[in-house]
DNA sequence: TGGGCATGCGACCGACCAGTCATATGACCG
DNA sequence: CGGTCATATGACTGGTCGGTCGCATGCCCA
């Protein structure tokens, strides 16, 4: 947590540290982000830094748990829910996903980062605990499509984590793909964002429900022969 | 490229480089791993190790580009198709990929860490020709497939994106929820490997490949209302 | 025996890092 | 005015890094 000085900022000086926070550790890892740099470019002393924060850990935590997740709440406008079938909520769903990459590249970044592997331990018990709140989510949203019907009988723990790549780095790197871009351009270009329309993102987005919900294979393909066994769908 | 010393090195010496470098470069990203650490480890004179390689890039491009591809292809054993259907031939495909997550914990990441963000340049342009190349041979599996009727009319780009993660870093998360141990707890231990059967392996991978190839929906469900205005499948 | 050459080696260099500390500033209060 | 207290600041510390350099070692051939 910031300390109490940090509060007390004049606006100004401290969205310019925050800012170039985010720019920082959307663009490197914990271990590769510089605190050096991040103070010499938000125009900050290092020795009034400590002032805010107790460490670099210290800042990245609150990235992280709340400045980073309150600024996505922001912008996806505490949607929930909004109606239709499971199916429609999920599309919706995954067309917010990555508009909000488009929009806010370096947030959705950081926010992916907590998937990345890291030998610090400090740093892994907190992606770890993301991580882990992320595949709750899920998983109740799986049990919620089974109980109204819409899904079959899956193994629930393979499904959680499949479909939690599918819709978390698995549509980045399309979006990337359709972008034509890298990742770091993407950072930190401006107009790059623009080349995905939101009817664009819709159809993707489309696609990859039909994806998850019947799969690849040939409609006479997939239901005259079960897989191997009859094991898959019942 | 090592230099021509390196090759002539005493097998003994040259091994405990190269183990000490593949457990280093594991761990840690690029940029996170030390070569002073590898070289202490290997009981290796820094100046020494600069007879061997050009600099750290150097070591680490023969890694991912020669040497860990070396091991993998003596592990899988050049097994290639073998025979059967697509759908048959993918779940191998997969099994195999586990098993080798399973027995060479510390190849596979390096191996995977193609995929991991970075800021250096000369690394990403590095990942990225791996990715791609990893990218374009599943390309080509799932065009075989849709050729041989396996597979439904799908986008092409999407499909392919989209079970590259789910083979790659999806299946890693399962293994890994399955062996309850994360990453680096795998990397470090021998005998939670022990932990994942053969049979289970084929299990896993053959829910796996139903996911692939049907979906989640209820079977009732996705084919008695085809996905929004019936892009999906057709 | 002696010269040449591949290799071994560790002290060393400059750069960068996270974090500290002594001092300076300036607002508020009596 | 003097005193106190929150805050600002940048030089500094100790450490790690990738990479270099000059010297030592020891084998091969004359």
């Amino acid at each position: 947590m910031p300390k109490e000085t940090f509060f007390r900022l004049p606006p100004a000086r401290r969205d310019r540290l925050v800012d170039e926070a985010i720019v920082e550790f959307a663009e490197r890892s914990y271990v590769e982000a510089s605190l050096s740099q991040i103070a010499k470019r938000a125009r900050i002393p290092k020795g009034s830094f400590y002032q805010y924060f107790e460490d670099k850990l210290d800042l990245y935590r609150w990235l992280l748990t709340d400045e980073v997740p309150r600024r996505k709440r922001a912008f996806l406008g505490e949607d929930g829910a909004t109606g239709a079938s499971f199916w429609e909520r999920l599309a919706l769903h995954i067309e917010r996903g990555m508009a909000f990459l488009v929009e806010h590249p370096q947030l959705a970044r950081i926010s992916a980062a907590a998937a990345d592997p890291t030998a610090l331990p400090e740093v892994r018990g907190l992606h770890r605990a993301i991580c882990d709140a992320g595949l709750d989510e899920l998983r109740a949203t799986l049990e919620e499509g089974i109980r109204s019907g819409a899904l079959g009988k899956v193994n629930l723990e393979l499904a959680t984590r499949l479909v939690a790549t599918v819709i978390g780095p698995g549509l980045t790197d399309v979006v990337l793909a359709e972008l034509g871009a890298e990742l770091h351009e993407v950072l930190a270009s401006d107009d790059l964002r623009a080349r995905l329309s939101a009817r664009r993102r819709r159809a993707l987005a489309d696609q990859t429900v039909a994806f998850l919900r019947s799969g690849l294979g040939a409609p006479e393909d997939s239901l005259a022969t079960p897989p191997r066994g009859g094991k898959a769908r019942a």
